[in-house]
DNA sequence: GCCACTGTTCAATTTTGTTTGAACAAATCA
DNA sequence: TGATTTGTTCAAACAAAATTGAACAGTGGC
């Protein structure tokens, strides 16, 4: 195997270690697991793109890992497969405009909770009309309505995010 | 022990089942433990506030999960305390208002990680200027600048949020 | 002062979620 | 066609995080 065509296959230097770092942080904060966190910090620190066993090798995960991964973090929109040398390997790039990020991240991870959830509140409140006592079915109405405005506040915020993360 | 003056110590019936499930979802999004969302939950759907006792024999939890989960959400301002019946036990509320839930978990647990992420950053900058080859410092400077728009961007959107959801 | 009650702490356990690695499929090459 | 390379899958191993429960501290009643 020859460095200079097929890139450094060394373990991360301190700044990488610690750019790396940065981002394993980043994504737990969002619920992704760490391997994520790795692979996007040393696409995003790496100028040119890498290749699924360029990341097994100077991160030392898994092939596994690093497959489910990189599919992760191609259904967020987080990175784009680009043609690399000319081997027959899929090489990676980051995306590394915020809007494209969040909006992945909104989504795949946010938006079907919300959806989910409001489906969930319907049924609830179709539930709480067959309650027995009034009092105690209208304080459930009371309490679902707000869960209803909850998640229609929620809903709204998105696109705001959007814009301006887009700038 | 009667059950007119200590409250209801069965097990949930299926309406609170399902909205706790309901929080209890809705919390793992947010990357808070389970039993967050099952206390939170109950409270959310009781006409009168409970002691954590109550929480205990009613979701059957243990006295140190209802112990932990209580703290982190007096923390999130998202449960108040009130004098309950006679007896010297603390009785806890929910907080119903959107804009105060928000505004606790941005503080809690959003507001910390972008501070120390800023932190980081700038301890990377300077690292990074110390890189001898001046392609690959100019690349990661470019990389590390684009880093602190997006930390920046993302602090500008706590106002908005807030802004929006307190309605 | 002693007992009963309420709530906290934290080491041990359990649960949940992530990573590994071996088996496999698909594609290319010779 | 058979050998080689690239990447995927998934059950098992492992790691991280939450929960338990027993010991403890504090408080109030008697």
């Amino acid at each position: 195997m020859d460095e200079l065509t097929q890139g450094n296959h060394h373990e991360l230097d301190p700044l990488e270690r610690q750019v790396v770092s940065v981002f394993v942080d980043g994504v737990r904060v969002l619920g992704l697991p760490r391997s994520i966190g790795e692979i996007y910090g040393l696409l995003f620190i790496s100028e040119s793109s890498l290749s699924l066993d360029d990341l097994v090798l100077r991160l030392g995960i898994s092939k596994g890992s690093a497959s489910q991964g990189l599919r992760m973090l191609k259904s967020l929109g987080a990175v784009r497969e680009v043609d690399g040398g000319g081997d027959r390997r899929t090489y990676y790039e980051p995306a590394i405009e915020l809007k494209r990020l969040a909006g992945g991240f909104i989504r795949e991870q946010v938006r079907p909770h919300l959806e989910s959830g409001k489906h969930k509140i319907n049924v609830l409140t179709a539930t709480a009309n067959d309650i027995e006592d009034p009092a105690r079915r209208k304080f459930l109405n009371e309490r679902l309505e707000r869960l209803e405005t909850w998640i229609t506040s929620s809903g709204r915020i998105l696109p705001v995010l959007q814009k301006i993360l887009g700038q």
